[in-house]
DNA sequence: AGTATGTGCTTCGGATTCGAAGCAACTGAG
DNA sequence: CTCAGTTGCTTCGAATCCGAAGCACATACT
């Protein structure tokens, strides 16, 4: 069973190292400076941007979760807490009755703006100085085709609702 | 303060972005067969994987904590679990009376193997599949120039260790 | 040698995390 | 309308995580 296993080849093997490596130590960093700056852990920060960058600086409870990789329950304490530092409001949708609408709040843009010189910083000095203009468009490009891909395809062996995607060997449906 | 924080361009944006999701999105991925394949979390495969790649199986504390970014006391806690599970043994280090040298055991060899085709097919999957051969090259030259640059730049006004704490006004070193 | 500093690891306490289970509101088929 | 299945969110319990503090050995400076 354990028969060769197809190993992966000297590049795969760095491209991937380099990318969990590269992003661990860049967020490592990015969390330290947005700790000190403005006492924000780094999901709180991606949850107060990707609000901000939302129409309306508003956004469902799930959508927000999705955006940012992260459980629904852990959204649910995040949440809570960004609340409780008056950084978000949580109010139902008169729309749908069980589904919570998350909006930045005027503080919330306030502590966003503050950290955010910081931030920038921190990319350019660990990211982006050793990389060239093209190379961030390339990496830019390659990364995004990889995360639109991982994106759209579902959780291996945990789609329990397949109606497609599988040519009825088995399963009429 | 907060005034014109000179934005990131679209393009640096978007690399930036991408290479967060990509990584969240594959870490959780690749977690979830982690798990169901050999009851490992992400970090106590890095670990082995780590040790399985160093020369004698075996590495200090210490170099397994920075190879794998991640908090010391984490580290003790995680290696504690995987020697309970029989994994590893960690043995003090005869040359220093303080070092703790972890090294992986034939069963932490065998949940390895066990664990690592579905590993990899998940890679294939998610991150290689979508991209060329030369995409992938590219990729491991960018993000392992900028992962080297990471390494070797200190933490952001973490001081590494200036002698005295006071810019020589008074110290003339 | 003798003291101050540095290094390697662990303990401690508290914050965060996730999955599973639970609840309420929606949806679709009869 | 009614029932079964979904979907959106929260609660719960247990595992994990990190920084600060502590401890013991090592090294440097005098």
């Amino acid at each position: 069973m354990t028969s060769s296993p197809r190993p992966l080849d000297a590049t795969q093997l760095g491209a991937y190292f380099a990318l969990i490596e590269a992003s661990s130590l860049l967020k490592h960093a990015v969390e330290q400076q947005l700790r000190d700056a403005g006492d924000l852990s780094y999901v709180q920060f991606q949850l107060l941007a990707t609000l901000g960058d939302a129409p309306a600086g508003s956004r469902r409870m799930t959508d927000l979760a999705d955006g940012v990789v992260y459980s629904r329950s852990g959204l649910t304490y995040q949440a809570q807490t960004l609340e409780k530092r008056g950084l978000v409001t949580r109010i139902q949708s008169s729309d749908d009755e069980r589904s919570i609408t998350v909006s930045l709040t005027d503080d919330g843009r306030a502590v966003l703006a503050k950290v955010f010189p910081g931030h920038i910083a921190v990319l350019d000095d660990l990211l982006f100085s050793p990389l060239s203009g093209s190379d961030i468009e390339t990496l830019a490009d390659i990364l995004g085709r990889a995360r639109d891909h991982m994106r759209r395809t579902p959780p291996r062996s945990a789609g329990p609702r397949r109606r497609r995607t599988t040519p009825r060997t088995d399963q009429p449906d």
